[in-house]
DNA sequence: TGTTAGCACTCAATTATGCAGAGTGCTAAT
DNA sequence: ATTAGCACTCTGCATAATTGAGTGCTAACA
């Protein structure tokens, strides 16, 4: 027999057999289904039902005769079709807004908190990236001399970031000089995106520079460098309550544990992986969606958070794919929203 | 009987135990010892000063009628007294240098990748402090203004590291007085050690100041909560390879997994931990001589790094009591020297 | 044609049982 | 002081035996 469209009571099945699986991380079976839910219709018709949905690919049995679980496929048409978004908790909400009205902390202890927070409401693992400050501009440029040869590059991007990176300089610079300097390439870059700030601009920049003050190339050039290409390219993620995946019971096997954990420890595995996302209001990433193996028995939910209507960073919930869907979507929803408020009072 | 001092032999048989059981983390009979360490005594010899070990509180037994494991004191014993350092293996120390010779990089980079590297050599859980701002010179100090009720504190220390924080004016500063201001507090903050800057210095120096400019107390306390408060008594720690302590059989035990991990997620427990810990070149901390409860079945390897004489922060290591303590205390001592070396030439 | 009751079968998890191995403590002889 | 020998203890492992939840199939039913 051809497999058909999911029907409406598929769907009811499917919708309660996910349920429960997430209740009880246990193989659900016909029986259990039928005394629970009141469907009205008998075990056996459940049954039937649910070998259709596992012919479909929806549902998983572990092995011979014991209950269902729900395919990777089977938590995508779940998310998807069959729930819809609940609100947060006004409590916790409310923790969230009392908890960060003081602004006077900077970004960078925001960040880690509210990762803490996140994965406290939660009971997952979180992540927070930092905004990128290639997609920011520039707000403040500020050269400070440290010593005869070496001078600190400080930028301040318009998502409130402070940056800064040490140069070694091969010339020494009088004070003037580097006065100078700075009211030049402050004036030039301030309100610029970074992003723009690509060769051609800087080699333009350069020719106006030269100009009017001999200078040998080789500052400039470092400077560029500092600006640019090491940091700019990265940023910090921040990670909070990682001990939470222990409370998981499908990562009571150590090797699964050990796939896992071992991705947390590698900030530059995060970073790809958050890359990777697109700019969507909410992602959810079930299972094999992720290329990485060692997480295939993961899920994480997505959100970005803006500065204005710029996106500009991300914040994710990690979990078994077994995942509390419902509660996370809209916990994570909620406080990327939050914090985009927050970074946008902050920043402007 | 009175229970004498531990003679000559009685040493060698512990040390042989605890070496052994270091490599195998099972418990160790008279048997196996007899067998496979030559003493030219018998096992049952050998039974009697375990007997003797274990009432003096050197050994213990898990159950009646299996082997011996060290106690606590039994470790306490092994590393004042039964072991000397070795030295580190000198491809390790290779590949330290080699990879750290490129200074172009931060400090903070240099930490991270230290503590990378310090794990992987000994394969255990490591971690390391930044230098604590509070016992470092200012080397530079500049405020910049972003916008007209926002300044921004750029403080380097001798130590390399960049400090910034931003505040909060209630009153609007033109660039002029910015710039008296910066002349001014640079001035006389260049080279004063921050644990010198108390109230009573700073209210010296806000008498000399209001002497020659009018300025609100508000902006210079503001800038002295900047400075010193927040801040400054607070410093990064880095951790390195956490994955690691899942390769340790003690750590099988879920629950004991939990107490480290979750110790591990708290970076202000660190600190504190860290707080604690003498000035001495070299520490260890054995099992319950953590007041700790959840890491009472580690132990941790402690050095200090320093700056020129300066003792400035500490670098350590994390594992099972049962831990490689030669190794361990001789590669930490290689590393802590390394750190030494490279943020000296770094900062000077 | 969809639904249901009933039955045989399957497999994991739990419990019971027996056995082997490593170890100890004690005693008596050296 | 040392050692051989023996009785005893306890874990770990392997091998059933039992239980229970669940499936698939078939035949009867609305």
């Amino acid at each position: 027999m051809m497999v058909e469209e999911i029907d409406e009571r598929k769907k009811q099945i499917l919708k309660a057999i996910i349920n429960e699986h997430i209740l009880t991380a246990e193989p659900i079976g016909s029986r259990t289904l039928a005394k629970t839910y009141q469907f009205g219709i008998s075990s056996a018709t459940i049954r039937n039902e649910m070998s259709d949905l596992e012919e479909m690919g929806y549902l998983e049995q572990p092995y011979t005769s014991a209950g269902r679980i729900p395919s990777d496929k089977g938590y995508r048409f779940y998310v998807d079709s069959l729930i819809k978004e609940g609100n947060c908790l006004h409590s916790d909400y409310q923790e969230l807004l009392n908890n960060f009205n003081l602004k006077k902390q900077g970004i960078q202890s925001i960040m880690s908190s509210m990762a803490k927070m996140l994965s406290k409401i939660t009971r997952y693992t979180s992540l927070i990236s930092e905004p990128q400050l290639k997609r920011s501009k520039v707000k403040q440029f500020q050269l400070v001399p440290i010593e005869k040869n070496s001078l600190l590059i400080v930028l301040i991007s318009d998502t409130g970031i402070v940056h800064n990176k040490i140069i070694q300089l091969e010339q020494e610079l009088s004070a003037r000089q580097i006065n100078y300097l700075n009211q030049f390439l402050s004036g030039h870059l301030k309100n610029k995106e970074l992003i723009s700030l690509n060769d051609d601009f800087m080699k333009e920049l350069e020719l106006k520079l030269i100009k009017r003050f001999d200078l040998s190339q080789g500052i400039f050039e470092l400077i560029y460098q500092g600006l640019v290409s090491s940091e700019p390219a990265e940023f910090k993620v921040y990670l909070g309550g990682t001990s939470y995946i222990l409370e998981q019971p499908e990562f009571n096997d150590l090797e699964n544990l050990k796939k896992v954990l071992n991705i947390l420890d590698h900030e530059e595995i995060l970073r790809s992986l958050l890359n990777n996302i697109p700019d969507k209001g909410l992602e959810v990433m079930i299972g094999h969606e992720n290329e990485l193996e060692e997480m295939q028995k993961c899920s994480i939910v997505f959100a970005t958070y803006s500065i204005g209507d710029k996106a500009s960073g991300k914040i994710g919930v990690i979990g078994p794919t077994r995942m509390e869907y419902s509660k996370v979507i809209s916990t994570v929803n909620s406080v990327a929203k939050a914090l985009s408020k927050i970074i946008s009072e902050l920043s402007g």
